[in-house]
DNA sequence: GCAATATACTAGGACATCCAAGGGTTTGGA
DNA sequence: TCCAAACCCTTGGATGTCCTAGTATATTGC
């Protein structure tokens, strides 16, 4: 999108913090925003490699959750609980899958108030195609080395139980 | 937004992940959707804190960067380059802190392409408020310890040079 | 058994982001 | 000097996310 900068934006904010008297709380300002900008440079390296596939994120994390599923299908409101978003997105995401082909909506045989979600069995195909190229462009060249990953997953998985995403 | 689930869905994918046969791959794609959900987390909590505002994330931080500009404006193109965002959305971010009398748009004295966003009084007023309740209610409460603050910005840091966003 | 409450999904609106395209300005080479 | 290429910003279209409200179905309590 844009050249590189001479140098680190957010090093530069950390460091206005600490000039404007709010240094005890610079580095974890410095943290979060660097959580932001990540967020958005691997979410840029997603989209890209599913755009093939007509995918977004969102749509393939729910093809994927589906693919996991024993029976291939799944009840709207867990998937959305499952995915950690709002019911609305699901409902625009499966709308979107729907129209591809990818998945259909069924009536649940005995909550008339839940609508099912299952994949078709191209929907099938093409997450596993999709995933397989995830795993080989993206999460096979990110940028972690080994031992930073595991830094991550310690480091993330604690806040995330914390800010009360799961129980564990 | 929904209840604690059970179990940590993430820790649940790369189990798949692994009995699927891309145990090689399993944990950076475990780090990176962890990522993708603690960005989740934190920019709920930031668009709290802001919203007696009036302003959103990408507002707050458009703001913040003139409020630390020396003459407190700033090129239209230059914004887009240190917020690493697309220029149409700084457009949009404008448009609507224009709207709310925070920031003003002038022509550049030399170049006719260019167009500066300055701050209004009240706008410097509002960063600066917006910014003490940020560093209260978020960053001085982010649930990481020292330790693991430091290791993210290290972590993320490398990780957003080599992805190219800065050279230092 | 029926009313009150709770749950599940959808519709419409507000924002933010990106891409593609267009109009005005500046720069640099023929 | 002059015109093409490069640059800057804005507009319009598509997508995704959330919120609020509304409709339909289940469950609970009197």
């Amino acid at each position: 999108m844009a050249a590189p900068l001479p140098r680190d934006p957010i090093a530069d904010a950390q460091r206005n913090w600490e000039e404007h008297g709010w240094a005890d709380v610079a580095p974890p300002m410095a943290a979060i925003t660097a959580i932001m900008r990540t967020q958005q440079i691997l979410l840029a390296r997603i989209e890209g490699a599913l755009k093939p596939f007509g995918l977004t994120f969102a749509r393939y994390e729910l093809l994927a959750l589906l693919s996991f599923a024993r029976s291939g299908e799944l009840p709207m409101n867990k998937a959305s609980a499952l995915l950690q978003v709002h019911p609305t997105s699901v409902t625009n995401a499966v709308d979107r899958l729907e129209g591809s082909g990818l998945v259909t909506r069924s009536p649940h045989p005995t909550d008339g108030r839940t609508t099912l979600i299952e994949l078709t069995a191209e929907g099938r195909i093409v997450a596993k195609r999709a995933t397989a190229v995830l795993n080989t462009e993206v999460f096979g060249q990110s940028g972690f080395d080994a031992a930073d990953v595991d830094q991550l997953i310690r480091i993330l998985g604690t806040f995330r139980r914390n800010a009360g995403d799961f129980a564990d």
